[in-house]
DNA sequence: AAAAGGATCAACCGCCTTGAC
DNA sequence: GGTCAAGGCGGTTGATCCTTT
């Protein structure tokens, strides 16, 4: 576009800040606000381009920013939002409190996205580096792995959707921010449409699911976010009447979590029209699946679009000849440890890591495969659906 | 003790979006 | 509808610190 900068005037001050200036700017914003970030510098007797100010406040300045090390929490719900989002900083730091963008950014870069190539997971696409899971029964566990894949795919197609629809939303409630920073990073709870009710990923969770007595006892709470976190995103815990296992059953089959692909026609035209449509009413309008959940209103059924699934499974997964298009309706089982398996693979990088440390395995897990992986990336999947499944209906993400 | 290399993070750059005119 | 200013965002850079040799 050709743009000329915004500092483009000679005299203003680069690089790094100091004790003075920060003070100037402090002073300044305490007594005034920011007011404009361009008109600021002059006003503030600053040497600084408006926007060198702007990310100096935003950044480091502002009072409710927490620095220091990120908690256990706080990486797992960083790996698991750019696992839905990708590289959102500012959609991400809105679910860790004091955190900025530019932090989670940093953090991402020196350290998780490390930690997950370790683990053997494109830290890129948060899917398995290698697919050699096939063994003895590879074919079982790569249709759980599957599973996971296509619940993921969906319900990051879903929160791209959604993230569309209440950015415009978001628009019309952001004009009287004090401190306009905070509208991305600093955490505070967006104002939140009135009709912002209804969470899809839960509603796509709700609908197909059924929980069971012995999944929910074995989930717990299911809030993998507590602890220390304060984003509203993990203060939300199932509540003991609808805890909704992560992987659970569309036709029930006892305590053992199913999840079910079914019925690809519908499941394709209800999903455009969920997509297309950035109303709310298309949320709600879904037709009644399940009695099971009387706590979600409608308890509306929502199929995704297996159409985008297969694709997205396919290309992650070469392995056609397994393909969910074998049958219209695929029924995998899979295991119920989220908590735990995700937490493991946090804890410390691959060298601290002791996973396959009882079964006495190669601990590399680089180029490992087989059950230690399977259960890896299992519980990965898990994780983060679980953080969507524990989304509030206000969270500004999805 | 010093040099080299790696890690970290504050800050900048350029593009995009939004709103006012 | 077009233009421009301003703010926001994500990618990248570079200075500094830390660790290793």
């Amino acid at each position: 576009m050709g743009r000329s900068p915004c500092c483009d005037k000679v005299g203003l001050k680069k690089g790094p800040w100091t004790p003075e200036e920060d003070q100037k700017l402090l002073a300044y914003i305490d007594e005034h606000g920011h007011g404009s970030w361009r008109a600021l510098p002059g006003k503030a007797g600053l040497q600084r381009c408006g926007k060198s100010c702007r990310l100096r406040w935003t950044n480091y300045l502002r009072p409710d920013i927490k620095r220091g090390k990120f908690t256990l929490q706080e990486e797992q719900t960083i790996i698991q939002l750019h696992a839905l989002l990708g590289n959102r900083w500012s959609a991400i730091a809105t679910h860790l409190p004091k955190r900025t963008d530019n932090e989670i950014k940093n953090y991402w870069n020196t350290h998780l996205k490390k930690r997950l190539a370790k683990m053997g997971i494109d830290p890129i696409t948060h899917k398995p580096k290698n697919d050699t899971l096939l063994s003895s029964d590879g074919q079982t566990k790569n249709a759980a792995n599957l599973s996971h894949m296509a619940q993921w795919e969906s319900a990051r197609l879903e929160a791209e959707a959604r993230l569309v629809r209440e950015s415009k939303l978001r628009s019309h409630h952001l004009t009287t921010q004090g401190y306009t920073p905070a509208a991305s990073s600093s955490g505070s709870p967006l104002p939140q449409p009135a009709t912002r009710s209804l969470d899809v990923l839960k509603v796509w969770n709700g609908g197909w699911s059924k929980p069971t007595e012995a999944n929910a006892a074995s989930l717990g709470t299911g809030n993998i976010n507590g602890g220390d976190l304060e984003s509203p995103t993990s203060t939300l815990t199932f509540s003991e009447n609808n805890a909704q296992p992560l992987m659970n059953s569309a036709i029930g089959e006892s305590s053992i979590p199913v999840t079910d692909f079914v019925g690809s026609t519908s499941g394709s035209s209800e999903s455009r029209n969920i997509v297309k449509d950035e109303g709310e009413h298309d949320w709600k309008d879904g037709h009644v699946s399940s009695s099971h959940l009387p706590d979600q209103n409608n308890s509306t059924s929502f199929t995704s679009s297996l159409h985008e699934m297969t694709i997205s499974m396919e290309g992650a997964w070469n392995n056609p000849d397994q393909s969910l298009r074998t049958h219209n309706s695929v029924h995998v089982h899979v295991g119920n440890t989220m908590e735990e398996g995700f937490t493991s693979l946090l804890l410390g990088d691959s060298s601290d890591r002791n996973l396959s440390a009882d079964s006495g395995k190669d601990s590399d897990n680089s180029t490992g495969s087989g059950s230690d992986d399977y259960e890896d990336n299992k519980n990965y999947w898990n994780s983060i659906l679980n953080l969507v499944n524990s989304s509030p209906s206000n969270s500004p993400m999805f």
